[in-house]
RNA sequence: UCCUGCUUAGCUCAGUUGGUUAGAGCAUCUGACUGUUAAUCAGAGGGUCGCUGGUUCAAGUCCAGCAGCAGGAGCCA
């Protein structure tokens, strides 16, 4: 057996007793022919061990470059320094594998984030990165931890879908006809009849159609997979590839709903906090340098930690968007005309900028928006009494915007159809959605949740590229 | 897709009104030193100045097109 190892993340939760230990890891760096900084993923921080001078020969020495593999048999002893509380006194030294010190682009230095993406292969050695994917997998964990004790069923959508009909975005085709010369039908059109699956296909850019499917038979169900959108979209929180969560939860209004989502975003993040800790306050730290950087006025207000307690303590502020409009209108940033989009009034939809005002400068706080317009939201919104309005939710967050988008949905069949037959949506392609209607219809309701900007919430990542191993962006699909 | 900006050594960046052989720090390599912590000291190597074309006696520098990247906007999660 090969891996009979410690993690070093144990090894420094030890004392030093002299106690024989083996290690594997990675190189750091290697200071004075004799300090190893040896580093396995398990943490940030580095073990260091000692190859005594004398002890080892100087051509294993010289394999000990910064990123060489190596194992590790040694004992653990107190430091003699003062930057570690333990030292490994190394035994044997083999070396798993070497790197090249000349070839390999990383130094012990920092980089820019925009480099680091350009070798997205081997960002994961750094301490930033290392910090970002360990808490990107705690709050995976915590959301399949959370809806499991809930008595959620984990539903697993397709990722290749028919439905062409939901408007949720540009959508990326799935085909395995000839693109050089398709089989065409006699008005020249493409004849998907003898595609794969005999019909156009794309890649799902949501799963909720499906969900609600499982949502009217399980009672609450979530999805938490891969999502498309084909998006000509440049932006530092948008992908062409991301993970979303959505949950679906029948005999539900659109109030259980903002109450589900406001405890789920709190236990996630509370869940990091306990397990992540050392983890969060490295990423605290190398946020608040760089904002250093920034011009006083674009700093935030607060520390990435203080925030995340701050969402933890705090109720998000609800109001609808009748009263957002009204608090936007008045106020003396629309009032001195700072807005770029003016507001306009009611019907108008919210520009990131008001959502940013809201959030940032007026409440301070996540705030949950209800009730928009029914005019500007999708076709599978319940419809308010008012006839204006329609029963959804979106959940703003500080820096990062539209985090959560939801409603409750259109459960009344004659209103479903009517409101389709307006946005001209065909009701046969989704016949197997409406059955939901026709067989035992519930009130029902759910929402979406962008991983991947929850990760940058929690993490204080500015870019979304950081925050997933290999992003994918229009003209960048390298790793 | 639109607006703005950027692209010079492996990395981070200087480079003057266009003018000889394009610089620095870090990294790398060689040597010295040896309880270091971004180790230190000495020396060396390392460049198609994003690409294509133009103006000029002369272009890293000026102009145009293209590409990529970044920030902002739109779309959204």
């Amino acid at each position: 057996m090969f891996n009979k190892r410690t993690k070093i993340k144990e090894v420094l939760a030890q004392e030093p007793m002299s106690q024989e230990v083996t290690v594997m890891g990675w190189v750091r760096s290697f200071r004075n022919n004799q300090f190893i900084a040896l580093n396995d993923g398990s943490t940030n921080n580095n073990l260091q061990v000692v190859a005594q001078l004398g002890k080892f020969n100087d051509e294993l020495l010289k394999r000990i470059t910064i990123s060489a593999s190596l194992k590790v048999i040694g004992t653990l002893v107190p430091s003699l320094g003062k930057g570690q509380k333990m030292d490994l006194n190394a035994a044997t030294i083999e070396i798993l594998g070497d790197s090249d010190a000349e070839k390999y682009p990383l130094q012990p230095k920092k980089h820019s984030l925009e480099f680091l993406r350009e070798i997205a292969h081997l960002r994961f050695r750094t301490n930033t990165f290392g910090s970002v994917f360990r808490v990107r997998h705690s709050l995976a964990y915590a959301i399949h931890k959370f809806f499991n004790d809930k008595g959620f069923v984990y539903m697993h959508t397709p990722v290749i879908t028919a439905s062409d009909a939901e408007g949720a975005g540009e959508m990326f085709r799935v085909t395995t006809l000839p693109f050089d010369n398709p089989p065409r039908n006699e008005d020249g059109s493409i004849n998907f009849k003898e595609d794969f699956f005999g019909r156009s296909t794309n890649l799902t850019v949501s799963g909720q159609l499906e969900g609600e499917l499982g949502a009217t038979a399980f009672g609450d169900i979530y999805t938490f997979g891969p999502t498309f959108r084909a998006e000509n979209s440049n932006t530092a929180r948008h992908l062409a590839e991301f993970w979303m969560i959505e949950p679906e939860m029948a005999f539900y209004d659109l109030e259980d709903n903002m109450n589900l989502a406001e405890e789920f975003i709190r236990y996630i993040i509370k869940y990091a906090m306990d397990n992540n800790r050392e983890d969060l306050e490295f990423l605290a730290q190398r946020l608040a340098d760089e904002e250093k950087q920034l011009p006083q006025d674009k700093r935030a207000e607060m520390g990435l930690i203080e925030k995340l307690e701050f969402v933890l303590h705090n109720n998000f502020e609800r109001l609808t968007y009748t009263e957002a409009i009204d608090i936007l209108k008045e106020s003396n940033h629309n009032k001195k005309k700072k807005f770029q989009y003016p507001i306009t009034g009611w019907g108008m939809d919210l520009q990131s900028e008001h959502e940013r005002y809201l959030v940032e400068k007026h409440f301070k706080k996540p705030v949950i928006l209800s009730n928009y317009p029914r005019e500007i939201k999708a076709f599978y919104m319940r419809q308010n009494d008012d006839g204006k309005t329609v029963a959804a939710m979106d959940i703003l967050a500080p820096g990062i915007g539209e985090i959560v988008g939801g409603s409750q949905r259109e459960e009344r069949l004659e209103k479903l159809l009517a409101r389709m037959k307006e946005m001209n949506i065909p009701a046969e392609e989704l016949w197997w959605y409406l059955d939901t209607r026709r067989f035992g219809t519930v009130p029902h309701a759910g929402f979406g949740l962008g991983f991947e900007r929850m990760t940058q919430f929690v993490t204080g990542m500015t870019n979304i590229r950081d925050v997933i191993a290999f992003p994918r962006t229009p003209k960048s699909a390298e790793f």
